[in-house]
DNA sequence: AGCACGCCGACT
DNA sequence: GTCGGCGTGCTC
């Protein structure tokens, strides 16, 4: 094989006998694991492979192969691999050395982050069956059979194999390897394994002639004969040669046509079938892309001569640095720069990755991408089917998509030659993975993969995060401010309600603020859209008892539970745990049951009481679960079926639409106070980004937020859309405090679901840390605002580690090591430590 | 993480 | 006595 004399490594393998594999897994254990690779597979196994591995006594795994080399372990025998699962690797060498970055950096296990990379549909899953050994027979055997064993024999007489879970299901009980062990051991049963390849790809059915007829009018002409008083076979195959000539082109004919062509035109059934049958036509399936082909327009974007000059500066600055933070302010036409470079780099012969934020990944944006990238652009979304997702790997693989437009967990596919990263509103902190390991930051993680391979990153987004603008104020990345907004559109003006003033005026109406109410007349009146924000879903946060203070609670979780008015129920957000809207109070029997605090949908509901003449829309987690109504309510809104869009975060997410004139904002105070150090950086955030969608094309919009505190500082800073003065104030904040970018922070979180274990463990865990790193440099441990989830207690500390005073790799390295001796100890023992490196 | 294997209490 | 609960240690 040509790659042999490419891989001179691999040469030294063949010359000594026998090769091992450290095969990674996607389990949590901090190692890998060596097998021996069977002769026959030495050439076509290598770094990056899949592999079927057995591991334990009965699982059987899809690993990759971390590395390959000729020492036998000593202190066990390696089993052998099984099988291998690709002729060229599927995971490229700078993947792997970013898999292995991510699980040092974040904490974690090289499993978890091959777990979480690879899509399911490229790990092959081990399904033990139990099937009769032929050899037995039930009349002559003098062995004894428990009932449970009886159960299972006959079972398997009307059914040739049983899953665990079906016997498990049989015999009511859990565990059934006593009852199959025993049954091996009397040889009754054998235990066999069957490996289903989960990637399934989409096919079509197509039709064509067969190969005798389709040489010419010489061999079809005698069939038209026969088929002379048979018109419904003759027009099918009339129907055919119209859309295949195979006259002119005979090589069409492997192609064929689609089946349901036949269908459409009235033409099909038993005559189709008996063309087929008698070896007329035949039928054959096709490997077809799940996603649909789009006629790419071509047609080059203009870029206004500001983005011209951007385009220009980005360029410059990549001379020199790899990384670019374009700063623009919301509709200032940053995505036609983005295209502009994508198409420069593709044609370079590179790829390029365009990372957006979750929510943002919608019709909007995909669809303008791919009326000008068409079928070379993937798109990655975790709203995707997993079959969907493999396509996508396969097609980087392939080179088919040498641009791949995605959302956080596009960071793990196979790139190999990289040129560009572009990361979009790179400041969202949906780029930040919470829940399960590896915790990692989809931007931090892109500038690593681009160092890897020599690829340059520029991050957009009209509020840069602290961190990067930090980065770009010290030198370290180059700055590019984009002002000017797209078009003839206006900032809009921002008009502060005091609600403590309207409270003493009484000018409030279901929490609505005199100004904001007119405000929302006035667009009405003018034909004009409003979108109103509040952070917060449900009906209202809390229901409690007037007479003696009770607030429901979740069972599982230290929250209160939240009123749901249009399901009359009661939902914790944390579990999902619900039950229904109680009529009397659990502890005093009273029927006063009151609402505290306001969320949409009690937003929804009051707005239209007090305008009854406005068409209003909810939109939030609670709107949108199914697949589409996303798009529905956005489409709804675009084609003004819709006066007020009442939402969560949901509604300021790169959404642009030409008539909303006016944006309303909730509980500004919340926002602020909220007890973490990127409160003001998030409400920032937040408010400019919601207030953005104020405001298109010709009409100047406006901004009402409704606050307490009408004299913060920071009110200023967001009206003026001063986001310099912002971070000039916020960074000397964070100096002062201790806080990113001046520090990293690895918070840590004990979970156990006995509380006082959880609170030991995690005192005792602070300690050890303290004596090894110095005090000051551990916070905590403190019981978080929701010290228990899911049924389980928390504790949390904090870990402040100085830029350059520390090293990072071995302060992890101590952190992990203790913990994993302490859980080692028995008052330990059950709880478990959790790291977040760089939480959000 | 999962799961085998072992030790121990509850009940036919 | 057996069943199944749960605690412990291992997985190449």
């Amino acid at each position: 094989m040509s790659t042999l004399s490419t891989h001179p490594i691999q040469q030294d393998f063949l010359e000594k006998e026998t090769i091992f594999a450290d095969v990674i897994l996607p389990i949590p254990i901090p190692k890998l694991f060596t097998y021996r690779v069977p002769f026959e597979l030495n050439e076509c196994i290598k770094i990056g492979s899949r592999v079927i591995v057995q591991f334990g006594k009965r699982k059987i795994l899809t690993g990759i192969v971390g590395n390959l080399h000729h020492s036998a372990p000593e202190k066990y025998t390696a089993k052998y691999i099984l099988e291998v699962l690709d002729e060229s690797p599927i995971v490229s060498q700078s993947q792997l050395r970013l898999f292995f970055w991510m699980a040092e950096y974040y904490m974690c296990t090289i499993g978890e982050v091959i777990n979480i990379a690879i899509p399911s549909g490229l790990k092959l899953s081990s399904e033990s069956k139990i099937q009769l050994n032929p050899h037995f027979n039930p009349e002559e055997t003098a062995l004894e059979f428990s009932d449970r064993e009886y159960i299972i024999l006959a079972a398997l007489k009307n059914q040739d194999t049983l899953s665990y879970q079906e016997i498990s299901d049989l015999l009511g009980i859990k565990n059934i390897y006593v009852v199959l062990k025993s049954l091996v051991f009397k040889e009754a049963v054998l235990i066999i394994e069957e490996l289903k390849e989960r990637y399934k790809p989409k096919v079509e059915k197509r039709i064509r002639l067969t190969q005798p007829l389709a040489v010419g009018s010489s061999a079809l002409e005698p069939l038209f004969e026969q088929l002379q008083n048979k018109p419904k076979q003759e027009a099918i195959l009339l129907k055919y040669l119209q859309e295949v000539p195979i006259f002119q082109k005979p090589e069409l004919n492997p192609l064929g046509i689609k089946k349901n062509v036949f269908r459409e035109t009235g033409l099909s059934g038993s005559s189709l079938k008996t063309l087929i049958k008698h070896g007329v036509l035949e039928e054959f399936e096709r490997v077809i892309s799940r996603f649909p082909e789009i006629p790419v327009s071509g047609a080059a974007i203009k870029l206004t001569e500001a983005q011209l000059k951007v385009k220009e500066e980005v360029l410059t600055i990549f001379e020199q640095k790899n990384v670019a933070l374009l700063h623009g302010i919301t509709g200032s036409g940053k995505t036609e720069i983005y295209i502009n470079l994508i198409r420069e780099v593709l044609a370079g012969g590179h790829q390029v990755l365009y990372l957006l934020p979750e929510i943002a990944l919608t019709t909007q944006i995909v669809g303008r991408l791919q009326k000008v990238f068409g079928d070379k652009m993937g798109v990655y979304h975790s709203r995707f089917s997993d079959n969907e997702r493999v396509e996508v790997w396969r097609g980087v693989l392939s080179g088919k998509f040498p641009f791949v437009v995605g959302v956080r967990s596009s960071v793990f596919l196979p790139f190999d030659n990289l040129g560009l990263i572009i990361i979009d509103e790179e400041h969202e902190p949906s780029y930040k993975q919470f829940e399960p390991a590896p915790r990692y930051h989809a931007r931090d993680t892109a500038l690593v993969l681009a160092q890897l391979q020599h690829a340059k990153v520029l991050l957009g987004s009209a509020t840069p995060s602290i961190e990067s603008y930090y980065n770009a104020d010290t030198g370290k990345y180059g700055l590019v401010k984009l002002q000017a907004r797209y078009g003839s559109a206006q900032l809009p003006g921002f008009q502060i309600s005091d609600m403590v003033k309207e409270r003493q005026k009484k000018t409030i109406k279901g929490e609505f603020s005199g100004q904001l109410l007119e405000a929302l007349n006035k667009a009405l009146e003018n034909q004009q859209q409003a979108i109103i924000f509040q952070n917060r879903r449900g009906y209202s946060p809390q229901i409690v008892c007037q007479d003696c203070d009770w607030v429901p609670k979740c069972t599982n979780c230290a929250v209160s539970l939240t009123y749901h008015q249009y399901k009359q129920e009661l939902s914790c957000h944390y579990c999902g745990y619900r039950e229904p809207l109680p009529v009397t109070c659990d502890l005093c029997g009273s029927h006063r049951l009151k609402t505290v605090g306001i969320g949409t949908e009690q937003l929804e509901e009051s707005l239209s009481l007090l305008l009854p003449q406005a068409r209003i829309q909810r939109m939030d987690l609670d709107t949108t679960r199914s697949k589409y109504s996303y798009e529905n309510i956005i489409s709804n809104f675009e084609d003004h079926h819709i006066d007020i869009l009442v939402g969560t975060q949901m509604v300021s997410k790169g959404l642009d639409f030409d008539h909303v004139s006016l944006v309303g904002i909730f509980d500004l105070d919340r926002m602020l106070h909220f007890p973490d150090f990127r409160s003001y950086e998030r409400t920032f955030q937040l408010v400019t980004q919601v207030s953005g969608r104020a405001g298109r094309k010709a009409h100047p919009g406006k901004v009402v937020v409704q606050t307490k505190n009408t004299t913060l500082p920071i009110l200023n800073k967001i009206i003026r859309h001063d986001y310099e003065r912002f971070y000039a104030e916020e960074i000397k904040e964070r100096n002062q405090h201790a806080y990113p970018p001046f520090v990293r922070l690895i918070k840590v979180t004990v979970k156990d679901k006995d509380q006082e274990i959880c609170e030991k463990t995690a005192r005792h865990y602070a300690s050890l840390l303290r004596a090894r790193l110095s005090g000051r440099r551990v916070l905590g441990p403190e019981p978080p605002l929701i010290n228990k989830i899911r049924n389980e207690y928390l504790m949390e500390m904090l870990v402040k580690l100085e830029r350059a005073k520390v090293d990072l790799k071995s302060v992890k390295g101590i952190m992990t090591k203790e913990a994993l001796l302490l859980t080692h100890d028995k008052p330990f023992k059950s709880a478990k430590i959790v790291f977040d490196v760089d939480p959000y």
